[in-house]
DNA sequence: AGCGGTACTCGGTATTACCGAGTACTTGGA
DNA sequence: TCCAAGTACTCGGTAATACCGAGTACCGCT
């Protein structure tokens, strides 16, 4: 699939959010897992933007810790304001692809 | 529903797209339009220019007629680029739903 | 010692949607 | 008659986001 970066924009955040609400997890793992789930082109520059800023956002709670095949960890999880996001964003996407189906179909 | 801007960076320009796609419309009915689809933030600013991108990215065809009520409208119909463009519009669109419906589900 | 894989940082760029103000044309009411 | 409101388009600037590229650093293996 060719590029789909424009397409990804407000999308990739709330995915990496969902990644980290279903287990504590760090940077360099997220992006393979992005990879593996056929974000392929993701990259890991931008997954760490992104786990910056939610980390400035508040939503994350970071821990430190030493990773035995490289430099430390920084392992992420969602705390409460994360999850609340997480939240809103899925409904978000609820909304926009309902809208987005309804175009496709005609709907007049 | 609040601020879906972010997200929908890349899908409004292919809604647009959809839209003239389905009839031969001009810049301010199609701001009407997206605004009773559920888009109900979109402003016309923001249509126009997605038009004059679409224009200079060659994928529209536009011819201008006098309106009745109000200065000319420029009416825009997809040309055969414009017609491919939508298709892997909605393509792209397809696998991102896919991808994020598998994350969703917990995909593993 | 050096290479490859793991792991994170940071400055800069492009694209995109939004904002706001401006222009202009028409009809209808004060 | 003039002004308001609705229709219709233009344009310069802003903010957010994903990407790029280069850099730093740590580890085990050969």
């Amino acid at each position: 699939m060719d590029d789909l970066t424009e397409m990804l924009k407000g999308t990739l955040e709330g995915c990496v959010l969902e990644i980290i609400g279903s287990e504590e997890t760090y940077g360099y793992a997220i992006t393979r897992r992005l990879n593996e789930l056929g974000f392929a082109d993701v990259v890991e520059g931008t997954v760490y933007t992104i786990l910056l800023r939610l980390e400035k956002k508040g939503l994350v709670q970071v821990t430190k810790r030493p990773s035995g095949l490289g430099p430390p960890r920084k392992f992420y999880a969602l705390n409460d304001a994360g999850r609340q996001e997480l939240a809103t964003f899925w409904a978000k996407w609820e909304y926009i692809t309902s809208r987005l189906g309804k175009l496709k179909e005609g709907g007049r």
